[in-house]
DNA sequence: ATCAAGATTACCT
DNA sequence: GGTAATCTTGATA
């Protein structure tokens, strides 16, 4: 695992679509005490304040979503429904409001960690293992990342992004993005294709 | 002050 | 497939 190198600044400064799709394929480890926790990304949406009246960012600053206008590298959380965090990679240049959604995660290491932050439980069915980390506030619930993290960046060394695999284009599948009511349309929800680890088909 | 909506999930029938 | 859970934020008064 530390054999793969960190993903950069340069990484995270380029284009959300772009970022978008190479983000699948890539590890994210969490330092957890004395453990590590990590999986491979193999879902993600794309949110672009500038067009996209599904982004948060799309009326402009707030509070809440003040750090998804900062630099690309950021780690952007925010709380919804009452009951979830979902986390978001920031991208671009400041001042754009443009982030990425991880939608779900192949767990790789400290998978009974996880087990244990969602289930409360070590020994998983098949159908648990596989629900582990497909979806974004499942995710955030296994690594145990909430608030405290808004902000956090990813160039550091508590959460941080991993060279893995580089998807090719002809695996990757495009399709509208899930849960939102505006913007429906744009085609800026991607994922490896036949991974058992999607979120929804 | 009040209020509606929300990048979801789990559990029900 | 339907819906309750649960709370923070941002908009409007």
């Amino acid at each position: 695992m530390t054999r793969q190198k960190k993903l950069s600044q340069n990484f995270y400064s380029r284009n959300v679509i772009t970022v978008a799709k190479e983000l699948l394929g890539k590890t994210i480890v969490r330092k957890y005490g004395s453990s590590i926790l990590s999986g491979m990304i193999v879902e993600v949406e794309a949110y672009d304040g500038s067009v996209d009246r599904a982004a948060h960012t799309f009326n402009g600053k707030t509070k809440r979503n003040e750090v998804m206008f900062e630099q690309g590298g950021l780690l952007y959380v925010y709380f919804t429904y009452g009951v979830h965090f979902c986390c978001n990679v920031v991208t671009g240049k400041a001042g754009l409001g443009n982030a990425v959604l991880i939608r779900a995660v192949e767990p790789l290491e400290g998978i009974d960690i996880m087990a244990k932050n969602r289930f409360n439980k070590t020994d998983l069915t098949e159908s648990e293992k596989i629900n582990l980390a497909n979806g974004p506030g499942k995710i955030c619930r296994a690594f145990n990342i909430d608030r405290r993290h808004n902000g956090v960046n990813l160039t550091g060394s508590e959460i941080f992004l991993l060279y893995n695999k580089k998807i090719p284009k002809s695996d990757i599948a495009v399709t509208t993005r899930i849960g939102i009511k505006k913007s429906v349309d744009l085609p800026w929800r991607f994922y490896i294709k036949n991974n058992k680890f999607i979120s929804k088909k």
